[in-house]
DNA sequence: CAGCATCCAGCTTGATACTG
DNA sequence: CAGTATCAAGCTGGATGCTG
């Protein structure tokens, strides 16, 4: 699939996303996806149910979530525990290595979240400067 | 702008990326982004030419980086310096907050990097699992 | 409750061509 | 070099209906 050469150094790193073809882009995305990083964050703070995952996410769609949780599942960072009961009852959990991602991803969005002036105030200048015209 | 006043004891808070409407879900969508996390991450080592960035950012294109680019600008984590010479000459480098931003996201890119190995087998024993039926 | 299957509108994206 | 404009294609994601 390479034929060129010009890559030959870039075995040191094992993984590098900046390398199209590196697998550690495509989860890279599917923990700062959309609904990734809202599902991190959500379990974060404890394990959910399906639909209580549902109402924390405000706005993403049954099947989205349902892609997503198969998603973070498949990557060994959430863990998916569900009981043979009627009505039945299936718990979303975070596995180790999903709390470790999920704990520097929650400290961004919230440096984000707590830096949301700035941003707007920047948008509006920008916005004054070019976005009239 | 804020004519109600349940906000006066309702949080901590005032912005909260899990409500749909909240702008700062706009702007961590524009840092996490496929395009915006790689971006920030390539200039976090250092400004660059837009077509430095287009090399360095393997497989995006001249439209998405553009957008990216002004995305960026526009939330106050980028500056861009043009230069009135000919042929033309454009820099863009990170802001004080976009610099602080792609270090927490380095960061967790980085901590990815280093865990693919455990995200590789996840899926491995998953497809196994599942996957192969 | 916890999902999966299907359909399809529309937004995102990439290719191409053109400008300053 | 550093972009903008345009257009077709494809993927994303929402709505709906159904299963266990």
């Amino acid at each position: 699939m390479d034929t060129t050469q010009e890559r030959t150094e870039a075995q040191d790193l094992p993984y590098d996303v900046f390398a199209k073809a590196c697998p550690s882009r495509g989860t890279l995305e599917h923990v700062t996806g959309r609904w990734g990083a809202l599902t991190l964050g959500a379990l974060h703070e404890g394990s959910l149910r399906f639909n209580e995952l549902r109402r924390r996410v405000d706005g993403v769609s049954e099947k989205m979530l349902s892609q997503t949780l198969h998603a973070l599942e498949r990557d060994g960072l959430v863990h998916r525990e569900a009981q043979p009961t009627n009505p039945p009852r299936v718990d979303y959990e975070l596995t180790p290595l999903g709390r470790e991602i999920a704990t520097r991803l929650t400290g961004l969005i919230q440096f984000v979240e707590g830096r949301m002036d700035d941003v707007l105030t920047a948008r509006e200048r920008y916005d004054a400067t070019r976005g009239a015209r």
